[in-house]
RNA sequence: GUGAAUGUAGCUCAGUUGGUUAGAGCACCAGAUUGUGGUUCUGGGGGUCGUGGGUUCGAACCCCAUCUUUCACCCCA
């Protein structure tokens, strides 16, 4: 009998961990619904050609793809077989794929819906997605998004709105330490105009955004290998390392992009999500300009936002974007454009659990638990059982006939807080014993008094 | 996709230049204690040394392959 295993980069959720992510879930989820965003669930599977072609060439190949059911070879062209060319057979072999992230599916179920939706549409969608890259630290195959995303209006109110969610998101959960960085696609795009990209716009972007990782050496380095031309990039280094406030920054930025139509709309759209902020009664603490962000997903336009909690060995937790054209991949005629937010539960919770932020409470099961000396106390313990769940108090019996100590060890590991002591002496009386785990009291009451005292 | 490390009891780890029957702590089970848990004491169960092959009189230890986990790169939450 071999040992069983989970597939590579998956984990199992036992009752503490899922007490607290469900924490995340929840917290996460009523900062979503207070803005005004409404759930959505879609399938963990999607047709391969929704998926395909979203992410980049990179992304496809991370994509987890479904073997057709049934026959799957059976009609395969033979000179592709032989071929040995597992692309060109995939394609053939595959048409269901599982979900990469949850902002294309959302854009997809937009194209399909948009009869019966309201826009400005925002729907926010906790579930899982799939990626087969090679796990490591904070990086699973499997693991959650919390998407929050708001289609059909170009306002930045969304933008500032989204700002708003992420702070109170981290602040909810007592993670105070951390930074917001926004930029904007088309602050970017001004770069590569000055430095005469030309054609060359992802690596650049690419390049930059590792700036604060690997050092300013290594990426001009790089930049010179993709055929940058050093001259150039001095002019480029000037506004990258630019330091100062979020203002001082976007100055300096309107100053070098007088030149540069594109470059002074990610300038002006960034000071309009920040003065929204003000008008939101909402200060720019945790929120920083960050003039190198790039982010990899090739979909974004406009705004982009990440998160990073500082102090802590994470990628980052957090992000999103405004994306102008999603929809148009599914043959939309109306250009819808969308923004939207990224939280990755998975690393806030281990960031949470590294910093030891999670609330104690979280780990709490039932509130009492009924114990019994033989048949008839268990008996009658049933009935005490039923009128403490009546109250809605959480409580459960220990189901065998069983020692007393191991009964009231099994409170003891599960946690659970009090124990009703039920023998012959209390079956007679009515009087039942209560004891608190935790301090050692215990005294006899009623059923009804106990219902009170455990009543919160 | 590229490069590296790792794997011994449920968990954390010892294990000498290759040499008798592979150990410890914690956890688990039982008893001390037949109506009182967490503490203590006593005893007990539990290992194909990741898997497969090779070298050797002899392998947990050396070699090869493979899988797992972890870390870095690429990319990303």
């Amino acid at each position: 009998m071999e040992k069983p295993t989970l597939p590579k980069g998956t984990r199992d959720f036992g009752p503490l961990v899922m007490a607290r992510r469900q924490y995340l879930f929840n917290t996460i989820g009523q900062v979503f619904h207070k803005f005004g965003f409404l759930p959505l669930q879609t399938p963990a599977m999607e047709n391969l050609s929704t998926l395909t072609g979203k992410y980049g060439e990179e992304g496809d190949q991370l994509l987890f793809k479904i073997l057709n059911s049934g026959d799957y070879l059976k009609d395969v062209d033979l000179s592709k077989l032989e071929a040995r060319n597992s692309r060109l057979v995939a394609s053939e072999i595959a048409e269901k794929g599982l979900r990469y992230d949850l902002t294309v599916p959302f854009a997809r179920y937009v194209v399909m819906n948009r009869h019966e939706i309201a826009l400005p549409f925002k729907r926010y969608q906790i579930q899982p997605v799939w990626r087969a890259d090679r796990p490591q630290k904070g990086r699973y195959r499997e693991f959650y998004q919390c998407d929050a995303d708001v289609v059909g209006t170009d306002s930045l109110i969304c933008e500032a709105e989204i700002v708003l969610m992420i702070k109170e998101v981290f602040q909810k959960l007592r993670l105070n330490d951390f930074t917001l960085k926004i930029n904007h696609r088309s602050v970017l795009d001004g770069l590569a105009e000055i430095v005469n990209a030309g054609g060359k716009e992802a690596d650049l972007y690419v390049a930059i955004d590792k700036l604060d990782k690997i050092g300013e050496e290594k990426v001009r380095e790089g930049l010179i290998q993709k055929g940058f031309e050093s001259k150039s990039l001095d002019a480029l280094f000037e506004i990258l390392n630019t330091k100062g406030s979020n203002e001082q920054k976007l100055n300096l930025l309107s100053n070098k992009f007088q030149q540069s139509e594109v470059g002074k709309k990610g300038v002006s759209d960034l000071k309009e999500t920040l003065g929204y902020l003000k008008f939101l009664n909402a200060n720019e603490q945790h929120v920083e300009v960050d003039i190198p962000l790039a982010r990899g997903l090739s979909y974004y336009t406009g705004c982009i936002f990440e998160v990073k909690v500082n102090n802590v060995q994470m990628g980052s937790v957090s992000g999103g974007g405004r994306y102008d054209n999603l929809t148009q991949a599914f043959g939309s005629k109306e250009k819808l454009s969308g923004v939207g937010i990224s939280f990755g539960i998975d690393r806030i919770y281990d960031c949470l659990d590294e910093l030891n932020l999670f609330p104690k409470e979280t780990a709490t099961s039932s509130k009492v638990l009924v114990c019994h000396f033989d048949e008839a106390s268990l008996q009658y313990g049933l009935n005490t059982l039923s009128q403490l769940r009546s109250a809605g108090i959480a409580s459960e019996i220990y189901p065998d006939l069983a020692k007393f100590k191991k009964q009231v060890e099994y409170a003891d590991k599960k946690k659970i807080p009090f124990v009703i002591i039920i023998g012959p002496e209390e079956v007679a009386s009515g009087q039942l014993s209560l004891k608190n785990l935790e301090s050692g009291e215990q005294s006899k009451q009623t059923i009804q008094q106990i219902i009170q005292a455990l009543t919160p």
